[in-house]
DNA sequence: CACGCGTCATATCGATCGATAATACTGCAG
DNA sequence: CTGCAGTATTATCGATCGATATGACGCGTG
């Protein structure tokens, strides 16, 4: 966090620029949102933990639902930027393992938006429906055609697209926006970049089990 | 729901027996915590859903904390009514092999307890600790027990046992306490029962991929 | 029939929620 | 140096939250 402050914004009125306060808005609303739900996160907690007042929030967002909004497209915006094209020349099933790999290293390094997906997955709601249309169903089409591909070329598993979806995002992601729970368990070996390493082999191991020399970690 | 009464309490007195309310509660409690999480599901829904008033609710549970922990409990309780033991007498594979049958179909029929869990995991508190210790670490022992076992004798993927349960938890209790998003993604094919004995099977081409004749569903 | 225990129903408390109005201040343009 | 546009800060609104006090009521007991 850039300004973990625990008081309000500073007295002394050096005053911060404003994509500053918009950009720390937006990562202390992703720590909040993905620990609290939307109904259970409060402004003032938000505007708190980015050093700033509560009325600020409704000020550059004009709303707490817009404050959601901007929160995951933010958190998508940065999965993009780091994970690589499918389409991209060279084989498909390359590209596919280091697509994994990539998700899976950026679900460990930013478990809030798989958590804030998770949160509003089980109830119909017009955040949900917003969530699926703008960013899940481009996205799993995009995954989805690559995998078919890929079992056109005789590679992978025997499991639909779908199924391929549901693995990834639910044994995938999960391992690291869940890792409370695991830690209390005495499953979870650690969040660090290794074990984000370990975790997405096991995942293609199950995806892709014949291929025996897959493409070395980025 | 047994109950499904808008409007609180009939007018008439005609008073319930205290047993039904209880259970209303629970009902209502498991459905609203599982939709909008502990802090954002509030004690007047849930007991206008269960056909009550709201401090029916902290005379019968004296708080909202003891309301969420009695369904939790209530929950588990319904689930260890719907799971065979693993220790049974006969092949341990197919003990395995039903208990895995049943948990996937309960948590078709009861998804509110996987939702209520996943809401919890991602964030320390004495909730989840409470969670953990009472309800998730005994079954996981259990559980881990019979996979190792299962592995000595050479059965079952390579696979530890902490990842088999994460495999179970996440994948296989995912598919249905997030229905409504993979509705929306057009992945979701339906909850009934056929759904829930082809999800298992799933699962378990992944946990025993070289066990040709599994035991047929129950 | 009358008593009394257990439960219900209403009213209300203080705290907190999201949102807005009103004011104060900063920093740049001229 | 002045004035204005943009932002920060304070104060506060109505709604809703969990919890409790209070008294009425149902119903089995004697």
């Amino acid at each position: 966090m850039t300004r973990a402050t625990t008081a309000p914004a500073d007295r002394t009125r050096a005053r911060r620029p404003s994509e500053s306060i918009v950009a720390d808005l937006l990562e202390a609303a992703a720590v909040e949102f993905a620990a609290h739900g939307f109904a259970g996160a409060s402004t003032r907690r938000i505007a708190q933990r980015a050093g700033a007042h509560q009325p600020q929030i409704n000020y550059h967002f004009t709303s707490k639902e817009q404050l959601w909004r901007a929160t995951v497209d933010h958190l998508f915006t940065l999965m993009d930027a780091a994970l690589p094209a499918l389409d991209r020349p060279g084989p498909l099933g390359h590209a596919f393992v280091d697509l994994l790999h990539a998700f899976i290293r950026f679900s460990a390094e930013h478990p809030e938006l798989d958590r804030i997906i998770n949160l509003e997955a089980t109830v119909p709601s017009a955040r949900l429906e917003w969530l699926v249309a703008t960013h899940l169903t481009p996205r799993f089409e995009v995954v989805a055609a690559g995998w078919r591909q890929l079992r056109s070329e005789g590679v992978g598993a025997d499991l639909t697209a779908g199924e391929v979806w549901e693995l990834i995002t639910s044994f995938g992601a999960m391992h690291f926006a869940n890792a409370p729970m695991l830690s209390l368990l005495g499953i979870h070996e650690g969040d660090g970049r290794s074990e984000a390493e370990a975790h997405a082999e096991r995942v293609l191991a199950v995806l892709l089990p014949t291929a025996t020399g897959r493409a070395p970690a980025p």
